[in-house]
DNA sequence: CAGTGAGCGAGCTTCCGCTTGACTT
């Protein structure tokens, strides 16, 4: 039996680790934390002096009576969680559940899992520190408090099983506010003016150069008056400046810079990110993925030198130590690198080849040499003007880190001035073959993205490493915001072209705008992020976090106890919560739009139970209100009267058939029309207020077709299998499970038999539908939103029937 | 599967930060 036991909190670090140890040595993890505030109710005991009532997690139970086994029988327990102050807590949580005794218990730390790191960490244990254990407790009472008292107040104000919280309202708020930035944006206008020049260089040959005026005009008579008057005007070189610049590589990967490097060279998701991370973490092929830090081991450095030597030489090597900028970083790891340097490339799947690469590459280049440019630009005078025409180009004298990697940005800025520049010398004279003056319009802010929004998060110090994807996923799940890609709008630009003496003016066209997988905030996020930064603006400032976080800097410097801080902030938060509950309304989010033209009657949009709707008349009045759901694209924000109005020519009669009306209107699943009791999906290229009789009839006769033929045949006693046309072709159904058909099978000649034989050899097609099957990670994450989403829902419904029934007995 | 916009009124929902689970056949 090993002597020692060493705790650490991933298995995967447990198992690198007792290969550095030796056999008296026994290593195991905690899975993270072992407890946990108490789950129901708040968990805290106010009238003790907000005692923590901590209780050990349901699934940690086992774990807790394994290392509570294992910590009996050693000599010495060694806590080696993390250095920061969640995993301080962890080894203090431990210490207290699993009865530890102060004697035989030692408490190190490591922030690189190297075997030297280790066993200088053995050599210079310490003690718990306990006044960093009390910051974290204070982070995690503040946390509960805020989040359990402010939660309550959104489903008596707004809607049941809503949540807020420290991290999430402020996520919300942001997107919210970056919403109302756009919609308030008015995009202005400027002329921009490229002259395209000719040449001839010194071989005789002719050569183009492009170069930009230096200056805008604001208005199209400017821009035309500047165009007059290059009519007559001679084009020179005035002067030829050449500048050498550098580039220098960025820093190895952190959790937010790899998810967004992730997503903008790879398209991953956040979450995607984190999970193929997971699996190169568990392969033993990176480091730990969760991390705010920047730093590489001397280990890595090492073997990173060795590799670009091998590779490119003496030259390309620049060893360099990266500082960490982000606020409240904790730097309880290294960077996101590669374990072994030597490994260029790993076996995987294709997300985790590619991830694996990315991380390589960004590694190797943060530790080779600047690239070296030369920057040179011309400047062209024109006779009678002040302004000059500028033409830049970019030549890389020496590669060094963009040998292997270039960072990405998020603003597609045009690659156009990298190019390289003709030969020229001063004094040259140049034919202006064209000069073009566009109509240029300023651009909107930018809808964050999963990944730009963790990197404002991160640039705020809200949220941890940890819970970047996790906040990111809730704020959807809530459908506080929602992922969505916005359709490129048409707009017109004037352009004024000077060629041969001639100034032609046409407008052209552009498509702008257009946005693919970016947050939109939904009506219920703009409602509940109002209503909170109305009733608790300090919880949703945007430096909450930074300023309790000097607070539990001051809590574990010993300056002030935790239970005071806690004390303190309650004291001012607890009674707003109590006024918020008596004193605010409702909220719905209303906006009255105007008067309906055709009933005198009030306009309206509001949030009611099922989502937002728009509405005629009001509750106070003898009529009944009418009520029309706005569409998917719509919100009660931004919904004009015009848009409102409109909703409520649906339902509309689209004339008769077979006796029977026709009724078009727009449900759940888009717009459809009822006939005689059924329903009948309208095509997308229908427009449901103007569909006529006519094409009504046409689709309603189309879908009875298709429905003739779904049915091939029918086998067995009392129809037990049935086999049907499909979207995707032929199939059987039995017990309302799909079964597929070979292609080489002829549906209309399937026997019962054959079919039989044919479940036989499908035994999954049953389990398939399951969320947790052999699917992507996306779909497996909107079918698990999605049933959890009806259990809640089912849930009232099934308690409360029995009630009604036994009262009706 | 296909709008509803809540009469009687039970009991539920919720936070952030650590870390990976996965019954049989």
């Amino acid at each position: 039996m090993p002597k020692n036991l060493v705790i650490v909190e991933s298995p995967a670090k447990a198992k690198t680790i007792e290969k550095f140890l030796g056999n008296d040595y026994q290593v195991m993890s905690s899975f993270g934390h072992i407890r946990d505030l108490a789950e129901k109710g708040i968990g805290i005991d106010f009238e003790n002096n907000y005692e923590p009532q901590y209780v050990v997690s349901t699934d940690k139970k086992k774990t807790v009576a394994d290392l509570r086994k294992a910590s009996k029988e050693a000599e010495i327990v060694w806590l080696a969680s993390d250095e920061d102050r969640e995993g301080e807590a962890i080894a203090w949580h431990l210490y207290e559940e699993l009865k530890l005794k102060k004697e035989n218990t030692r408490r190190i730390v490591f922030h690189e899992i190297t075997k030297d790191a280790i066993l200088h960490a053995i050599k210079t244990p310490r003690d718990i520190d306990i006044n960093l254990v009390d910051a974290q407790q204070a982070r995690r009472v503040l946390d509960r408090i805020v989040g359990f008292e402010l939660s309550p107040v959104l489903w008596r104000k707004i809607r049941p099983s809503l949540s807020a919280g420290r991290v999430q309202s402020v996520a919300v708020r942001l997107i919210v506010e970056r919403e109302r930035e756009i919609n308030q944006f008015s995009a202005e206008a400027n002329y921009r003016v490229n002259a395209f020049f000719i040449s001839k260089d010194i071989n005789g040959k002719q050569i183009d150069l492009k170069a930009e005026l230096q200056q805008r005009f604001a208005t199209k008579a400017e821009a035309q008056a500047f165009l007059e008057k290059c009519k007559e005007a001679q084009f020179s070189v005035d002067s030829i400046v050449t500048k050498p610049a550098k580039k220098s590589p960025a820093p190895p990967f952190t959790t937010s810079t790899l998810q967004q490097e992730a997503a903008r060279k790879l398209g991953f998701s956040v979450s995607q990110t984190m999970q193929v991370a997971q699996r190169l973490y568990e392969a033993g092929k990176i480091t730990y993925m969760r991390t705010d830090s920047v730093n590489l081991s001397d280990l890595a450095l090492g073997t990173s030198k060795a590799e670009i030597i091998s590779m490119a030489g003496e030259r390309y090597v620049q060893i360099r130590k990266f500082t960490t900028k982000s606020k409240g970083a904790q730097e309880a790891h290294e960077a996101i690198r590669p374990t072994y340097m030597n490994t260029h490339k790993t076996d995987g799947t294709s997300q985790e080849k590619r991830l694996y690469e990315l991380i390589w590459k960004r590694t190797i280049a943060s530790q080779m040499a600047d690239a070296e440019l030369e920057k040179t630009s011309i400047y062209i005078s024109v006779s009678g003007v002040k302004n000059q025409f500028v033409a830049s180009g970019e030549v890389i004298v020496f590669d060094g880190f963009l040998k292997v990697y270039l960072e990405s940005t998020d603003d597609e800025t045009d690659a156009e001035n990298d190019s390289l520049l003709p030969a020229m010398k001063n004094g040259e004279l140049l034919l202006a073959n064209e000069i073009v003056a566009q109509e240029r319009f300023s651009q909107k802010p930018p809808r964050y993205a999963e990944a730009s929004l963790v990197r404002k998060l991160e640039e705020l110090g809200i949220g941890r490493p940890s819970t970047y994807a996790p906040t990111i996923s809730t704020i959807q799940n809530r459908l506080y915001v929602e992922k969505g890609d916005r359709e490129p709008e048409k707009r017109n630009f004037n352009v004024l072209t000077l060629k041969a003496g001639k100034i032609a003016d046409e407008i052209k066209t552009e498509n702008t705008g257009a946005e693919k997988s970016k947050l939109f905030p939904t009506d219920i996020g703009l409602v509940v992020t109002d209503f909170l930064t109305e009733y608790f603006p300090d919880v949703l400032n945007y430096n909450f976090t930074a300023d309790v976080e000097k607070e539990f800097d001051n809590i574990a410097d010993g300056e002030i106890k935790w239970t005071e801080s806690i004390d303190k902030f309650y004291k001012k938060f607890h009674p707003i919560v109590e006024d918020t509950l008596k004193n605010s309304e409702r909220q719905v989010g209303e906006r009255i739009l105007g008067v309906d033209p055709k009933s005198g009657r009030q306009l309206s949009v509001k949030i009611g139970k099922y989502g937002p709707l728009a509405q005629i008349g009001t509750v106070e009045e003898e009529e009944k209100p009418s009520f029309a759901s706005l569409r998917r694209d719509q919100s009660i924000e931004s919904i004009s009267f015009e848009e409102a109005l409109e909703l409520f020519k649906l339902p509309r009669e689209a004339g008769e058939f077979e006796g029977k009306v026709m009724t078009v209107a727009i449900g759940r699943f888009g717009p459809y029309i009822r006939h005689d009791g059924a329903f009948y999906s309208l095509p997308k290229t229908d427009d449901p207020m103007d569909v006529s009789t006519e094409r009504a009839i046409e689709i309603i006769e189309e879908k009875r077709e298709v429905e003739k033929n779904r049915v091939i045949q029918i086998l067995g006693n009392d129809g037990e299998i049935q086999v049907l046309n499909g979207r995707f072709g032929p199939y059987f159904t039995r017990d309302k499970v799909n079964y597929k058909i070979p292609k080489t099978t002829d549906p209309t000649t399937l026997t019962l038999e054959n079919c039989l034989e044919l479940i036989a050899a499908q035994p999954d097609a049953a389990t398939k539908k399951k969320p947790f099957g052999k699917k992507s990670a996306a779909t497996t994450k909107v079918a698990a939103t999605k049933t959890s989403a009806t259990k809640t829902a089912a849930k009232p419904k099934a308690k409360a029937k029995p009630k009604v029934t036994a009262k009706k007995k």
